[in-house]
DNA sequence: GTAAACCCTGGACCATAGGCCAAGGTCAAG
DNA sequence: CTTGACCTTGGCCTATGGTCCAGGGTTTAC
């Protein structure tokens, strides 16, 4: 058997579906395969490693796109770790600013929950009464 | 002046623009309001109370959909506090859900950058290992 | 040898929350 | 009465990350 993977076999080894290998390669996140004289795309077995790098970095709540800058990024042999390290610390501070964010959200459902009685009739009802427009800061 | 209001100033009294409140009348968060005889939307004046409720609630996380079970619920008189009482607690699960994957993003991003020196070549960069597949728990 | 399982392309579709546009009708001020 | 600002509908477009489909060709297993 040659080390050379269908794009069935990949998407299995890499955990993804075959539409998305192929969405992947769409927009640029993979290199276009070279093909069989039949059509079908001819992997070679390192691409299980790349797909995985962009799972895990999903997993990092890198966009797609980011993902893509990474890969560039890892790709050329002039620039080293700090671009990486950079672009890594600027996806830092994006999560904690939404982690502030949810925390507030948190914070604010918090509230309202432990002001209502949980019974009786809604105009009582702080979580209403504060989506109506009563200030009660 | 009569007490209705064009979708221009309704919508600028609520801080949103006139698209956003025909597309809240078309997924049916806002009730299809009367017209006048030109076929111009025609709004009551507490229609605004109506528009900052779904703002706050939006601000609050619940989405579009989310909303208007909310918007039913402090409409039917006969259910009190303690259905709404549920909605939030229900939502407050998920917030602090993705509050929880958020740090342990965030803890592994940092992770990796502390590890970063930050210069050399890529092959010593932990962020690239890691994502590279290197098994480094 | 043939049937199942695989692969190809192009395009449509999902949810979310609207934005934008054209062609036309209406309203208010000067 | 005209000009400009507003309103109407319908439909298409945005970004995100894919998924699904039809209608074909190919490969593999029995």
């Amino acid at each position: 058997m040659p080390a050379t993977l269908t794009i069935g076999r990949l998407a299995e080894q890499a955990g993804v579906g075959t539409d998305t290998v192929r969405y992947y390669e769409r927009v640029g996140l993979l290199p276009t395969p070279p093909r069989r004289a039949s059509g079908y795309r001819d992997y070679p077995a390192d691409s299980v490693q790349r797909l995985r790098f962009i799972n895990r970095a999903k997993e990092l709540g890198f966009t797609l796109g980011e993902i893509g800058e990474l890969l560039e990024l890892s790709g050329r042999r002039e620039h080293g770790a700090a671009d990486v390290k950079r672009a890594a610390e600027a996806k830092l501070a994006v999560v904690e600013h939404k982690l502030a964010e949810l925390q507030r959200v948190r914070d604010g459902l918090r509230t309202l929950i432990d002001a209502c009685p949980g019974h009786g009739p809604l105009q009582h009802c702080p979580i209403v009464r504060a989506l109506s427009g009563e200030e009660t800061p």
